[in-house]
This record gives C-alpha cells, sequence and structure tokens, in this order.
DNA sequence: AGACTAAGTTTCAAATAGTGAAACCAAAGG
DNA sequence: CCTTTGGTTTCACTATTTGAAACTTAGTCT
C-alpha cells in the first residue's frame, strides 16, 4: 500500500520511497520494497540506484540490503539546527525542566503529525537523536491538540484527514467531532490537557508556540503520570508554561531578522 | 557554482537544492538560492516548490524563506538509528569515556568527508544533534585517517580526489604523497595519530571500526590537548581503543543478521 | 548434472514529466 | 506614475522517466 497523498513527479516517489526504507527500520532487500509498492520493479530498481548514488541510502553490498544514508545525517544536523525550534528553546527547557521537574517535551508539527524536537526528562540525561525525531499522534496528544486548536481552517482540515482516530485507551477522543469540541474548548482554557488519551496513567499541560501572526510554531508541554501528581496541580504550572512558550515564540522571531547592516 | 559531481536527473538536483538551502544555515530567500546556483530560475522555482510540498522545505509565508523541512528531522532519527554505528556503539563510548577521561568521538565516512555520529565530551553533558551530524575533513584528522588506510583501492581513489588538501596547521600533510606514505605507516602501526593536524594543540589516537570481512564501517578516537597529554601518553591507550572498537564491529555485526528461525 | 525458481539488472520504444526563455504580476521605491 | 526588484506562471520543446519484457546470476530440487 503506498497510501501518499500528493506525489509530484519523481522527487517525489523518490522521497517515497525514502520513507519507505525509514519505516522498514532495519535494512531491506530490493524485493521486500518491491513486495510493498506499487511501484513497478525497473522503476523502484532505478529510484534506488539513484538515491543510493546520491548517499541518501546506501547499499550494503554484501548483503544487498538498502539502509538510510550518512548523507541525511549530514542534512538533519543542519535542518534540527535551523529550522525547528529546539536550538532557540534549548535554555528556556532548561529553564522549565527545572521549575517543573517534570519531563518536557517541545514538538513541531509535520504533515498532520506531532513530532518531537527536543525533550528534557525528568529522570534521565538528554538523549536527543535517540528521542527527537520521534513523531507520534495529534489527535490524542497534549503538544498535538494545542497546535491543532490555533491552526487556520485549511490547514486544520488537511491536518484532521491525516488522523486516524485509533481509540488508544478509553479516555481517548476517537472521532473528529469529539476532537473539534475539545479544540474549541482548548482555544478557550489556552492550554491543552492530555488525560490519559494515549497512554494509561499519562497526563500532560500543554500550551501553542505562536507567532506574533499567531502562526503555530510548535507546542510545549509538561508530562507527568496520575501516580505523581493530578491534573489541577499540572494546571498550576500552566501560567509559567504559558510564559515559558511565549518567550521562546520571541526569542525565535528576533533571530528571524538578524540582519540590520 | 553549483560545484556537484554526480548528477542523476531531477532527484540529484533536487538534493542539490536541499544541500544547498542547508549549507546557508539560515532562512534563505529564493532569490539567494538563484544567484548561487545555475540553474534558470523557473527550475529551481519548480525544485522548491516541490521539495516544499514534500516537507522536505517549509517555506514561511510571512518572509518568504525557504528552510530545512521536519520530514528531514524525521528521516534523520531513522536514518542515525539505523544506518549508523551511533546507537551499537553508545554503551562502548560511555565505556570508553570513563575509562580514558578524554574527549571520544565516533565518525563514519560520508564521500570524502567524515561525519561524526557521536560525542563524548570529557566535560560537557552529550549533546548529540548539536555536535553529532557535523563533517570535517578525512586527510587531516584522526578518524578521517584511520578510515582512508583501510579503505578498498577505488573508493580511496574516489575520496582522495574529495580532499582539499588545505594547509590548517605547519603539521597539517598538504598533499597526495605525504598522505599515502602516513596511510601505510597507519596500516603497519594499527591505528592513526592526529599530531596537530587540524586544529594547534589538539592531538588524538584513533582505529578504524572494520568488519570481519575487512569493510570500513567508521572510526574511534580518544582526543586530548598538548597542554594536558602527550602523543606516547595516548599511544598508551591504543589497545584500548582497538579493544572497544573491535566489540562496536562484532555488536554491529551480530545486529545486523537477527534472524535465524 | 540438468532443469527449475527466485532475485536482481538491463533494454528500449513510448509517453510523461521536466525544462527554461520569456511574459507576467505585485509590491516597493523613486 | 513610471520603474525596478523579486517572485510566479506559461508554453512549446525535449530530455528524462517509464515499465513490460528479456536477460543474468545464483540457488534449489530431483
Amino acid at each position: 500500500m503506498g497510501a501518499e497523498g500528493h506525489q509530484d513527479g519523481t522527487v517525489g516517489k523518490a522521497l517515497d520511497v525514502l520513507d519507505m526504507v525509514a519505516r522498514h527500520g532495519r535494512p531491506v532487500r530490493f524485493s521486500d520494497l518491491l513486495a510493498q509498492s506499487d511501484y513497478p520493479k525497473a522503476t523502484l530498481f532505478r529510484l534506488l540506484q539513484t538515491l543510493a548514488n546520491q548517499g541518501m541510502l546506501s547499499l550494503d553490498p554484501d548483503t544487498g540490503t538498502y539502509s538510510l544514508g550518512v548523507r541525511l545525517v549530514r542534512l538533519a544536523h543542519a535542518a534540527w539546527a535551523q529550522s525547528s525550534l529546539a536550538p532557540i528553546a534549548r535554555p528556556y527547557l532548561d529553564d522549565l525542566a527545572a521549575k517543573t521537574g517534570e519531563t518536557i517535551h517541545l514538538a513541531q508539527m509535520d504533515l498532520g503529525q506531532v513530532l518531537y524536537v527536543d525533550k528534557r526528562n525528568a529522570a534521565k540525561p538528554v538523549e536527543m537523536f535517540a528521542q527527537a525525531g520521534k513523531v507520534g499522534p495529534a489527535y490524542c496528544t497534549g503538544v498535538g491538540k494545542a497546535m491543532l486548536a490555533y491552526l487556520p481552517p485549511d490547514v486544520l482540515a488537511d491536518a484532521l484527514a491525516r488522523q486516524s482516530f485509533h481509540r488508544h485507551t478509553p479516555h481517548t477522543l476517537a472521532s473528529r467531532e469529539a476532537l473539534l469540541a475539545e479544540l474549541q474548548a482548548i482555544r478557550a482554557r489556552g492550554h491543552a490537557w492530555d488525560q490519559e488519551e494515549h497512554e494509561a496513567g499519562i497526563i500532560c499541560c500543554a500550551v501553542p508556540i505562536l507567532s506574533r501572526q499567531g502562526r503555530v510554531m510548535g507546542a510545549l508541554s509538561v508530562t507527568s503520570t496520575t501516580a505523581r501528581t493530578t491534573l489541577d496541580a499540572l494546571g498550576a504550572q500552566a501560567p509559567t508554561i504559558k510564559d515559558i512558550a511565549a518567550r521562546i515564540a520571541a526569542a525565535a522571531e528576533s533571530w528571524r531578522f538578524p540582519e540590520q547592516a
């Protein structure tokens, strides 16, 4: 099942193949990929060859398997440093982590899904690549809902169309309608909850990071467990979280116009 | 100056453009890119549009600037986790860092350049994305030379052709001949030195990570400063480093054949 | 051995997708 | 109001991509 929506030309196909390899999570054979895609043999072959030539994939000559190439890692370094809020937000996350003592997530929107770009773990030390870069669903996470709530109508529609609405827990908002109502509530309240909607026992309070023009840049959340705290206690932190989010937004915006000479 | 060697079709061009944006390190205008590339206006425009559609670039509607997209971060997460030695090597690096108390680098080869995929800093805590993903020259770094020394002839030739041989310090091996002689010595010795060849005051001892079949998988190094230690003292660590490198290789190989049922 | 089969690679005419000069549009600037 | 600069669209031309089918290996079975 190819399952891709938009598909502009050869480049789109090539990137689709890249994703396919990424999804596998381990070196894949040509035939495995062939079975999953509905590209004809020759086409897929050439696509893989091109990507390998370009260093986006690497072909292990011994086993004949493809894996993601190192060029991606190099690009990602740049991507993370420039496109994401992470490097700007870093000191603020440290600050928030210190203040709350809880797990902090910084996320951005990626094609209707939540992409975690940085994290502070209450217990463990920072594990960047291993943690950041992960994706999760939007409709049932605090950061996801916080961002959805402030998306412009057309983008929201696109994002909603991509949600699976799988019922992870009894509390999951598993329909478009329920979610829309909740988004309304979030806008009224100014922050989003995750009331064990994704994982049992996990709760969080999330706020969007908005540009001056109201564009959604990302979201910030403080996560904890029902064993350790309550929604109300988390809610008490909301003003602090909002404040940090505002500061991150401000820092990001001022950083965007560094030229004046 | 486009400066790209191989260029297979549209995909190659698109990736070239991606690199271009990455190289800039900050959001770029269409016209800036146009000035640097020798693609015609319309072509570049369509390329950018496609990449943006695909989420590989993001176009800030307010400022009209392109930056690397979040999809890259997602891909990179997978790339780092699957294609690089880093996740496998992690515990071994921790071990080596503890034993030596010095800075540790784990690197792989990327188109003739050294790509650092993980690092342990003597002083600071782990800063993954910020440090890993960086690239450096091969001909004047310990890890670079360690890998070059064990490359098969054809790959070596390609890699050598990509070296700039810029004289960073008085000790830099700034010619193909000098480097080839050194590679010979490295093979005889079993490990590579960096005798302040890249940066004054910085020395290191590096060993290659080789597969059972002798394929170069990466390199591992212990770095220090002339102020703190000497080459000889570092050399005393060589057996330890080699041992760790061997263990990483073994771990990587056993991981590659997880199927047996 | 010889005869199958599976996996990967190459060919080649047809068709599609990419190209880029030039025209166009919009917003600044004089 | 006219011009410039920066960005987007057109459209005839062409190069690139396409994919069915033929071809190679390298195993496997008898």
